[in-house]
DNA sequence: GCCACGATAGTG
DNA sequence: ACTATCGTGGCG
């Protein structure tokens, strides 16, 4: 029997319950008709209009819009004009948050390292471009159900200092504690 | 229009 | 520690 397919209800719930339910989850991306799959190990929680390191504090701007929306829709930016980071949309539809999708064990298919939502989208080739506003579950992208981690370990967001310690200090990223894919080799 | 800056990653 | 590289959004 293989894994289900996470339905958008599993998506409809808040960002701080859905991060750290994604570890051990399955990202698969089905690149014209190449599968690329990798266990998600590492997730982050943006969480509400409030939460002031989400690209939701300014309110629905064009880049931000599609987090105001339906949950299980994949919200993808670009970062440093280099790097894609890929987001799934959480919560109910008015209620901005989503979850950042940080590393994965690489299982099948992948391009690149894993390590980094950078590098993770580039493994994947997930794109601005083509996957976002995309409807996770369709013919492109998907998670597929998967054991829970033995151990899951909370830290501070990575990146996030300019949102002011209010948010940076709260431990809204989520690891697979057993991974050796996490981000952050200097353990930052 | 204009411009400062970023949920990064690779190099030194 | 330093910075490449370009879309986003604040401001005028």
């Amino acid at each position: 029997m293989s894994p289900a397919v996470l339905p958008a209800a599993f998506f409809a719930r808040p960002a701080t319950e859905v991060a750290p339910d994604l570890l051990g989850k399955v990202l698969v991306r089905l690149d014209d008709g190449v599968r690329r799959a990798a266990r998600i190990v590492e997730t982050e929680a943006y969480h509400g209009p409030d939460d002031q390191a989400s690209h939701a504090r300014r309110g629905p701007t064009p880049r931000a819009a599609i987090m105001f929306g339906p949950a299980g829709v994949a919200y993808v930016y670009l970062i440093y004009g280099r790097s894609h980071c890929l987001n799934v949309v959480t919560g109910a539809p008015g209620e901005p948050s989503a979850v950042l999708l940080r590393a994965a064990e690489p299982i099948e298919g992948c391009l690149h390292s894993t390590r980094g939502p950078g590098n993770l989208c580039r493994a994947l080739g997930v794109t601005r471009r083509r996957h976002d506003g995309l409807v996770l579950g369709g013919a492109e992208l998907l998670v597929l159900d998967g054991p829970v981690p033995d151990m899951i370990v909370a830290t501070p967001r990575i990146g996030v200092e300019s949102a002011g310690p209010r948010w940076a200090r709260r431990r809204w990223r989520f690891l697979d504690a057993g991974s050796g894919w996490v981000s952050g080799a200097r353990g930052r």
